[in-house]
DNA sequence: GTCTAAGCCAAACGCGTGTTCGATAGCCAC
DNA sequence: GTGGCTATCGAACACGCGTTTGGCTTAGAC
């Protein structure tokens, strides 16, 4: 019950996934849930504490391999925009490996209860701020325009980059490590030759 | 009955809006809506037939705003660049004159059920399709650099404006019209000097 | 063979949902 | 004042919600 249901519990967590992102969490019930998984709805807290668990762990999970990755980036010795580009290539990455959870971690975290909706908040306003100050490191240094401002360019990139789950087709010709490279390309020099 | 409460059920849509912005479309529910106007739930419908003509409302009064505003950009003979500056500036104006209903526009549509939902994505995806347009003209007057995938600017574009309302603050020192224009800079431009 | 634990289920719990119905009060025109 | 219209309400409807409980079955360890 602590360690060999690892893996019930994960294949739970993840068809939950795939349903809140096709429905919405609140329009998700666990009856919908358990008949995915075929099994009643009573079985499924044999695995799960509560529906907002699942919630807890897609969020959280999510939170901590995007920071790990801006970690990577953030010590190098690079130019701003070069760091810019590792960080939104690493962001993209992170996405790709799971583009379900990734939707989810996006579009459903307000549903997150007091107190982990806080935590989850300050997690996010911090990983926003540590891009921003790549971006204003780039401004300091000379390297980018200092006429826009950098809560709009930071909230810009960020937008660009949290709806790409909703259209990338993982199928596709592009891979994530192009799209990341595009897309850093896109923001940084822009779409003028 | 058809004229009058025009009024009183825009009272109701505008309460709405606020409530589903909030908590979301499927987390709220009429008694939360009818204690925002100081009457009971039952009252409501003496204004609006159900909760879903509420978004109904909402969503394709916003889509309207947008096809109107991107019709009058679309004619004028400028360059590329200048007319993808006018769409977003447009697209932006029509998002700030009205904040918490292009939040719902954005975030609860697929709580529509058919046929309206798919009424909507029809309207949406003709409406991206014609920004697109914009951006392969400028491809092809050889404004735009052609190394980039198309789909993925306009919408990393269409992300960076419809994540606006999520974190604009209309009493912060930058104007909507500015806003729009620094933002169309940096697409066109990049972040690079 | 016995024990243990995991996985599942039927039934039920209290509660909240969107919506309908019939009635009531206030207002304006005649 | 009388009739009709608008806005509101209390009460109720059928239904779905997340969750709990207790018991059943199955598989593997000793």
């Amino acid at each position: 019950m602590e360690v060999s249901n690892l893996s019930r519990k994960e294949q739970v967590i993840r068809k939950a996934a795939e349903l809140f992102r096709e429905k919405g969490y609140a329009a998700s019930s666990m009856r919908d849930l358990a008949q995915k998984l075929g099994i009643e709805a009573a079985s499924l807290y044999s695995h799960i504490k509560s529906k907002e668990e699942i919630l807890q762990n897609l969020c959280f999970d999510m939170a901590g391999e995007f920071i790990k990755s801006l970690k990577t980036v953030e010590g190098s010795k690079v130019s701003a925009s070069e760091k810019l580009t590792q960080g939104i290539i690493g962001h993209i990455q992170v996405m790709a490996k799971d583009l379900i959870a990734s939707a989810v971690f996006m579009n459903e975290h307000r549903h997150l209860s007091q107190p982990y909706l806080r935590e989850f908040l300050l997690l996010r306003i911090n990983y926003i701020n540590r891009f921003k100050a790549i971006i204003e490191e780039g401004v300091k240094q000379g390297e980018f325009k200092d006429s826009i401002d950098k809560k709009l360019a930071v909230m810009t990139l960020f937008s660009s980059l949290n709806w790409m789950p909703m259209w990338y087709d993982p199928t596709s010709s592009i891979d994530p490590n192009e799209l990341g490279k595009q897309l850093a390309d896109m923001l940084v020099n822009g779409l003028k030759k």
